[in-house]
DNA sequence: CAGCATCCCTTGAGATACTG
DNA sequence: CAGTATCTCAAGGGATGCTG
């Protein structure tokens, strides 16, 4: 059977540029970067080394599941490096890797801009809601 | 009652923290950004003015919710214009604001970076998932 | 043409409790 | 100290069908 329907096909492209989607770079790190305490806990590490409840502390509304999750995907990105010093009790420490260093001026232009700009993006928030309330 | 539990004060000090979270601009903009569609939209929109239709047929992945999801956030953010000329059929074109455009830069240095590293990631991790493997 | 409405499933994320 | 395990809920996101 080589006869394909109008909506298998329309499937297949679909899928199709889900996989480029996937596959684009920008979009894979937006992604990463856009998880909740992704942005936080590099910032956090830009200042150097620092040890889990250390984190835990500064980031004062984060739970473990989260923070060790965030830290376990940026580890695996090779952006951050987990050092276990056997000890008791057990010090483990996180740092930035060169990759992630490398990261931090792109993330800087982007809270840059964040900074300059958010209060527009949320005057116009405010505007666009008004109009809605009044048409509704 | 001025007594208050210890673990009500932890439940505060992490609300008050998910306010400030909230609040940071950088942050707000990275999650806005890294929804799924959004930098690919903007990414089209750079290239000038482009048609519903025309940017649905672009991502051909996308279902018309999520771009008209998309779109609207935009626009309630005020970095996307939306401009209906009554005819038959409508025609419903988006475009950049003046500060959508002033975001590109910041887009296209992330996307820059993304393209120079996005390799050493994947190696690092299949690097990481190889070592999990090992040790399961 | 440019959507809106509805259903449904997966994922993100928080709370809570427990452990080497 | 630095996590793990389990539960739960809401949100994100996709499929499908209908409409001014």
């Amino acid at each position: 059977m080589t006869t394909r329907t109008a909506a298998e096909r329309q499937a297949d492209a679909r899928s199709a540029h889900l996989v480029r989607v996937a596959a684009c770079p920008a979009n894979r790190l937006l992604e990463r970067v856009g998880e909740k305490w992704t942005a936080l806990v590099l910032k956090e590490l830009a200042g150097g080394p620092r040890r889990y409840g250390d984190l835990a502390r500064t980031l004062a509304g984060v739970t473990p599941k989260m923070l060790t999750q965030t830290l376990r995907r940026l580890e695996r990105d090779g952006l951050v490096a987990r050092t276990v010093t056997p000890a008791v009790p057990v010090r483990v420490e996180y740092a930035l890797t060169a990759l992630g260093q490398s990261l931090m001026p792109v993330l800087r232009a982007t809270a840059d801009w964040a900074e300059r700009n958010m209060d527009q993006v949320e005057a116009a928030r405010r505007s666009y809601d008004a109009a809605q309330r009044r048409s509704s």
